[in-house]
DNA sequence: CTGAAAGCGCTAACAC
DNA sequence: GTGTTAGCGCTTTCAG
C-alpha cells in the first residue's frame, strides 16, 4: 500500500531521514541543492506523507470531527457545507457522525472523534445537558458546541440560535396579521431548542393577550406523524387561522397534508415554518419563514475551533448568537379579526 | 491530551504492554482473572485506543474517504447518507471532502484520503477519465467509482445509473403526451453523466421521428445562468410545450423563473425533471421526475467497498447499475398534436 | 499464559 | 547543514 517513506528517499538520495523531513517540510536548515534534490526524488517516486505516523508524534492531527444530527436534514447539511469550507480553507479534514438523533450513538460518535485524536471536535447536541460535554472537557480537547447551548454555564466554544426569539418573532408576526388562533406543531419530546421555540410561542401570545388553547398545541414525534396530526387538525371544528409549523423537518408533511385535503395556503390557513429549505420559496404560495445562518454556523463554528486548535494566545471568543432572518413571503393572509389587537 | 495508554495500564495491572493489548482486543492467551482486571483498569482510567497508533502497525484504518461533487447538493447528501448508515454499521468512519466539481479540488482531496492512509475510497467523479482512477489504481487501494462509470474499461467497483435510459425514459414519457417541441435544460459543459443525459434526449426523439430544434437545447453553467435561461426561453415565439430539466440543482432555478413570469405549469409548460428531490412532490403541481436511487448508491457503494477491505475471497461484484424510476405526477400536461405521434 | 523487544513512518532533540 | 537517535502507542513476532 505505502509506496515509499522518507527513510527509503533518504537512502535513495544519500542523506538521512532527518535531512528529508525538514526538505519536505519546508524547514530550513536544508542546502538548496539538497532540498531541491529531495523534493525531485520524492515527487518521483510519489511520495505522500503518512499523516498517521506525523500525527502521533504528538502534534495535531489536522483531522475534525463533527457530529450532526442527521446527516440528510437540510439545515445540517448547509453545517456540514460551511464546516467543509473552512476546514478546507485551512487544510484540516472532517470526519463525519450523524447522531440520528439518538443519545448513545452520539457518545458512540463522540468516542470515535476521541480515538481518532481529532485535533478538534463540532458537535450538534440533542441534549445539551449532556455528559458529553463533561467527556469533552475532561478529555481536554477543543471543541465547540453548534446549535444547541449547553443548560450549565461551561467554558466552551459557542454558536447557537436564539430559538426563543425567532419563535416568538414569527407568532408575533402571525399576530400582526390578525391571527389569534394560533397552532403550533412541535416535536413530543422537547429538546432545548425546540422547547425554547415553544416558550417563544407561548410569550407572544401572551404579550399579545391571547389565551393558549391547549387543543392547538401539536405534538408530534416523526414526519409520518405530522401528517397525521395535520389531517386531524384540518377536521377539527374549530380550525386554527394559522399554523406555526416549529420544525423544518415536518414542513413537507404539513404541505402534503394540505394538499391532499386541498386546504389552499393562505386562503384557509396560514402557515408559518421555522427554517427556510430551498423549497419554501418556490412553493405556490412562497412560505414565509424564518431563516436560520445554519452554513454560518458551520463555518463560524469551525473557525472558532481552529482559532482554539492554534491557540494564538489571543483572548477567544466563547459565544456568538447568530440572527435568524424573518423571510416575509406568501403564504401568511392578513386577516380581520373581531375584536382588539 | 492522551490520558492513559496501554503502556500505563500494564504498570498499573503490573502486566505488560502485549498482554493488556491481547486483552484489550479480545484475543485469547489471556487468563481470566488477568483479563478482568485489565478491563477493569482500562474502563475505570477511561482508556480509549489510538486509532493512529494502531493503524500504524500496517492494519486497516477503519478510515473510508468518500469525495462528493458538492456537500448541499441533496442528491450527494442522499449518497453520503446512505454512505454513512452502512460504514456506521461496519465501524467505519467517513472522512468526507467536497470536489466542488473542480478537478484540482478532486484530485488534492484523493491525496489527503490516501495521506491518511483510509482503507478504502469511494469517490464521485465529475470526469471518468481522471487521472485520479489511475492514481487510485497505483496506489493499490481500495475504491469504488459512485455515479459516473470511467470511460476506460477499468477494473474497479462500480455503481452508477443509466443516465441515457433513464434521459430516454424521460422523454419519452414526454413525447407520449403529445409533446414534440420539447426544450432540454442541461449543463454547458457536458461531462460524461450529462453527456449521456443529452444523448437519451436526442435518441427519444429520434425514435420517435421528431427532428431536434437547436434552439431547444439551452445550456447553461450555473443556477443563476439556468434561470436567465429559463426566462430567455420564455420569451421565444416558438416557445416549447415541455422542458426536460436534465440536472436536478438547475430545478429551483426554473421553477422560479417560471413563477416570476406567471408561466403555469402544466398549463403553459409541462415540466419533466432529472432528479426527485425533496420538494418535487409538494409543488403545487408536484412535478413529474425520474427519481434516482442515491442514497442506495451511497450503501451499496460502501458495502461494496467494505467487502473489498475484507476481501472474504469471494468473487466480487464490479459493476452495479441502479434502476431509476419515473414518478409520474401533475407536471405533465397530456396534448392534443395535429399530426402523428 | 505472559513478557521483552522490534518496528510501523514520522518529527524533534541533540550531536557533529 | 546534516546525521543519529529516541520515541509517539500500538500490534506482533518470538522466547520463556
Amino acid at each position: 500500500m505505502q509506496k515509499i517513506t522518507i527513510k527509503e528517499i533518504a537512502k535513495l538520495t544519500n542523506t538521512s531521514v532527518n535531512t528529508v523531513s525538514r526538505a519536505l517540510n519546508y524547514k530550513d536548515g536544508v542546502s538548496k541543492d539538497t532540498r531541491e534534490l529531495i523534493e525531485k526524488v520524492a515527487l518521483k517516486e510519489g511520495y505522500r506523507p503518512n499523516l498517521l505516523a506525523r500525527s502521533m508524534r504528538g502534534l495535531h492531527t489536522n483531522l475534525i470531527g463533527i457530529l450532526v444530527g442527521e446527516i440528510s436534514n437540510s439545515f445540517y447539511t448547509r453545517i456540514l457545507d460551511g464546516a467543509n469550507e473552512i476546514a478546507n480553507q485551512e487544510a484540516m479534514s472532517l470526519l463525519i457522525g450523524s447522531s440520528d438523533e439518538h443519545k448513545e450513538k452520539e457518545l458512540k460518535q463522540i468516542d470515535t472523534f476521541l480515538s481518532y485524536r481529532c485535533s478538534g471536535i463540532a458537535v450538534c447536541l440533542i441534549d445539551p445537558a449532556s455528559e458529553i460535554i463533561a467527556t469533552l472537557k475532561e478529555e481536554d480537547v477543543n471543541f465547540v458546541v453548534l446549535d444547541v447551548s449547553p443548560s450549565k454555564n461551561i467554558d466552551c466554544g459557542l454558536i447557537c440560535i436564539d430559538n426563543e426569539r425567532d419563535s416568538f418573532l414569527s407568532v408575533e408576526e402571525l399576530i400582526k396579521n390578525g391571527h389569534r388562533r394560533i397552532a403550533i406543531l412541535i416535536p413530543e419530546l422537547l429538546w432545548k431548542n425546540e422547547c425554547n421555540r415553544y416558550m417563544g410561542y407561548k410569550r407572544a401570545l401572551f404579550s399579545y393577550g391571547i389565551e393558549e388553547d391547549p387543543e392547538l398545541v401539536i405534538t408530534c414525534h416523526s414526519k409520518d406523524d405530522a401528517y397525521r396530526a395535520t389531517i386531524q387538525l384540518l377536521g377539527k371544528k374549530n380550525r386554527p387561522t394559522a399554523l406555526y409549523i416549529a420544525k423544518q423537518s415536518f414542513g413537507l408533511s404539513v404541505i402534503s397534508a394540505l394538499m391532499a385535503k386541498d386546504v389552499r395556503i393562505p386562503e384557509n390557513i396560514s402557515i408559518l415554518m421555522y427554517g427556510d429549505p430551498d423549497w419554501a420559496s418556490i412553493l405556490h404560495p412562497r412560505i414565509t419563514c424564518m431563516r436560520r445562518q445554519a452554513r454560518e454556523m458551520g463555518r463560524l463554528g469551525i473557525k472558532m475551533l481552529i482559532d482554539r486548535i492554534k491557540g494564538d494566545g489571543l483572548e477567544q471568543k466563547r459565544k456568538i448568537v447568530l440572527d435568524s432572518k424573518l423571510m416575509i413571503r406568501e403564504s401568511v393572509q392578513r386577516i380581520k379579526q373581531a375584536g382588539a389587537c
